[in-house]
DNA sequence: GTCTATACGCTGATAGAC
DNA sequence: GTCTATCAGCGTATAGAC
């Protein structure tokens, strides 16, 4: 069941196979371009169980989709519930993110490329969905206590995050090389420099172009 | 011809037609669920046409890759002829960057989210193609002169643009209401805070979680 | 619950008239 | 150069045996 999770424990046959098969498969050839038999074959299934299972190929996309979405929220969780500064927690999440791109790289593609609207018409984006939520609810957070800059929150996580999830993203088209987890020091402290309450006031800027 | 320009003057009725209605149609359904037969439709064109001009729907696709990602290129361009400095080069391209994001939504939107690897199998990603080069480039000039601190060009680059890109995925994904233009100077400020050769020795750091 | 075989629609692509 | 009519193949989904 857990696919996040590090230790994951030979999970149960069908539905798991079903699952793991099909996200494969989507990441490297694109939803659309995956058809059910693709998924069957891969995961040594007949069609009649996928469609017993899940009701067909969307069905399977949204399973998959709520399932790591489900996942990528306890992680979340996990990190809020610590003991930690806001700061801490936000840097735990970019490592935790860098360290899950790779090693469980289709997962992080999935849940960042996938066009969740194809399969999911009247679903929240993911940017807006619980997980980011609750990562911007840290970053306001620290806010409130002082840890970081204040400002529109969406633009203060965009900033905090952003860099990171560029980051992820070079990677995984491959014009990075290099393991991310090689690049943590530097980019969380790039993106701290900017964050700090003591920074903010702004001196020698305003000289912006445009 | 021109996409990306203001004063788009009318272009050549068929061509264009026919790319301007593949693009909307792609950014709203998604490449694989848009048939040559409904941009036929909403071109107003025959099918033959098409498959004369395009070759077939992947030709669509190609052509409109390759004219926007050129446009861009172009505008990156310009930017690096002007006589500013790389600040205010990056400043510019993001402030581009979100007035385009405003005015014409889908075309950032394709360039942006479409799984180019789709129908461009064996063709650079466009994180790597020449108009990302060029913004990294600035960007390498930049800490050359000083300007901005020094590290891996790709950190510093995804440390720069990335703030900016994350708002613009939060504005396309409906979760930011407002404008991205209103924003620019929050944006703008938090992150040069990070990027100045000053900040880079780094003081009270080093506490970093994981 | 799981499988196989089959039906039906749609899509990409072409041939040939105008 | 532009269009219409048509085809062949694939993909979803189902019905029914085991």
């Amino acid at each position: 069941m857990s696919y996040l999770k590090k230790d994951t424990p030979i999970p149960e046959p069908m539905d798991c196979r079903i699952l793991t098969a099909a996200l494969n498969l989507f990441v490297e050839h694109g939803f659309h371009s995956v058809s059910v038999h693709d998924v069957q074959k891969d995961a040594n299934v007949s069609i009649g169980s996928i469609y017993k299972h899940f009701g067909g190929k969307e069905g399977i996309a949204k399973a998959l989709y709520y399932h790591l979405l489900n996942e990528f929220e306890e992680m979340v969780n996990d990190v809020t519930e610590e003991d930690l500064t806001s700061r801490e927690r936000c840097n735990k999440i970019i490592a935790l993110l860098f360290s899950y791109t790779e090693s469980r790289r289709n997962i992080v593609s999935y849940m960042l490329y996938a066009k969740h609207r194809e399969f999911l018409p009247d679903e929240p984006p993911i940017c807006s969905s619980a997980p980011f939520i609750a990562m911007r609810n840290i970053v306001q957070q620290g806010i409130d206590s002082g840890e970081i800059r204040s400002g529109d929150p969406w633009v203060i996580a965009a900033s905090v995050f952003g860099g990171a999830i560029r980051m992820i993203h070079l990677r995984l088209d491959g014009v990075i090389k290099e393991p991310l987890t090689e690049f943590y020091d530097e980019v969380v402290d790039c993106m701290w420099q900017g964050m700090t309450p003591a920074a903010a006031p702004g001196r020698e800027k305003r000289r912006a172009a445009r």
